[in-house]
DNA sequence: GTCTATATACAGATAGAC
DNA sequence: GTCTATCTGTATATAGAC
């Protein structure tokens, strides 16, 4: 938990929408219009299903001034994928977790964690960032690394610690975190997503965390 | 275990493609081709971006052929996807578990069931379920219950019994099942469905699965 | 039943006035 | 920078010959 001070914080490393010559946008001005438009429609009815005209339609603007910010379809639709992952995927404090009881820190970390998952704009960016990953490979990515994937050295980092101070016996912390993070998805991940099954309520999920947590720490106790 | 004989076998309830006027397609028949086509082009690329052109073409069919068995492309899509699920989702034999060790039945059933997972069409037909679940609802459904869901009952059926011969304390059986089956899939499955890694080897499946087994049965010893 | 050829609509992208 | 109007390709779906 040392070496890597914030792991979930948010890096710049190799972002595509610095490239942009507007960016970041001013809230209120036409780039910002036509990216909010875009992630309502793309992130409710996916990429094939909306066309720029309704982008245009819905963000007010005409198609021409439109195609004066983004070149393309694709290109739109990476700018509010990017855009959409940095402002909904991370947004956790970083706090002393390593100094907390074992089970307090899993439990704490796990609410807010599926929180965040089952969020409705967190839900729409998975939906679509899975439905798309084929034509899109590099979002992919983009969305793996700025989500899941801070999580996952979030909880893994949280993982060596206990282990090194003997709150736990952890021979592989990367394993361990998957199935920690995995036990909290679960297939009602799936249910929800798919909008099988309505967002559960505040007390379910935290009954759903506390029996993770338990288990979780029976099972890799010292 | 009893109550249900085998309740990952498949069930005919309200079946969309029985109304089709010709099904099971004979092998080598024109409506085979097509389905054939259209699950290669549908599962690899996703709905919008496959035309009828192209399926036809691949099928070796003219269009109009095409629309002489399917009345419109999202047909050909819901009756592609009825019939990979039942093609791909949901082979497991019936078998004794109950009468096993738990930690054996378990780890055999987890083997089974990551590799159904992690295999290539199953996976496609996931990527594609997700994605397209908001356009198409009920093909959710269908594919949530042919697949995952008979896994959940069959799972949740063993916690039961496992509970009742007092080889396992579980309070919530399919809470129980929801972390095992989310342990196994864990991000991995996410990486591995947006092609951020490859499909893992048997040794490294087994361990995954052995792991997760120990975790579990330790979690809920009595 | 199966094909070739075509109707019709709408998509993404652009030209040119202001 | 922003708009109106339009070009061009391609998609779904069908008509009519064999």
């Amino acid at each position: 938990m040392e070496k890597q001070s914030c792991p979930l914080s948010h890096g710049d490393e190799s972002d595509p929408l610095a490239k942009l010559p507007f960016w970041p946008p001013e809230p209120g001005s036409k780039p910002a219009l036509i990216l909010e438009a875009a992630g309502k429609l793309f992130l409710e009815t996916g990429y094939g299903a909306v066309s720029m005209d309704a982008v245009a339609r819905t963000a007010n603007v005409s198609k021409a001034t439109l195609y004066a910010y983004f070149r393309s379809k694709d290109e739109l639709f990476a700018a509010m994928i990017n855009c959409e992952c940095r402002r909904h995927l991370g947004d956790l404090q970083c706090e002393e977790f390593a100094r907390m009881e074992i089970a307090d820190a899993l439990r704490h970390l796990g609410r807010v964690f599926i929180r965040m998952l089952l969020s409705p704009k967190a839900l729409a960016v998975y939906r679509v960032a899975v439905g798309e990953s084929h034509r899109f490979p590099e979002l992919a990515k983009a969305f793996y690394n700025s989500g899941p994937n801070r999580w996952m050295e979030g909880i893994t980092a949280l993982m060596i610690d206990a282990d090194r101070t003997g709150k736990l016996r952890i021979d592989d912390p990367r394993l361990a975190a998957e199935q920690f993070l995995g036990m909290l998805r679960s297939h009602r991940h799936l249910r929800i997503i798919m909008a099988l099954e309505p967002i559960p309520g505040e007390e379910q999920l935290d009954a759903f965390v506390d029996s993770a947590v338990t288990l979780f720490c029976r099972g890799y106790a010292p």
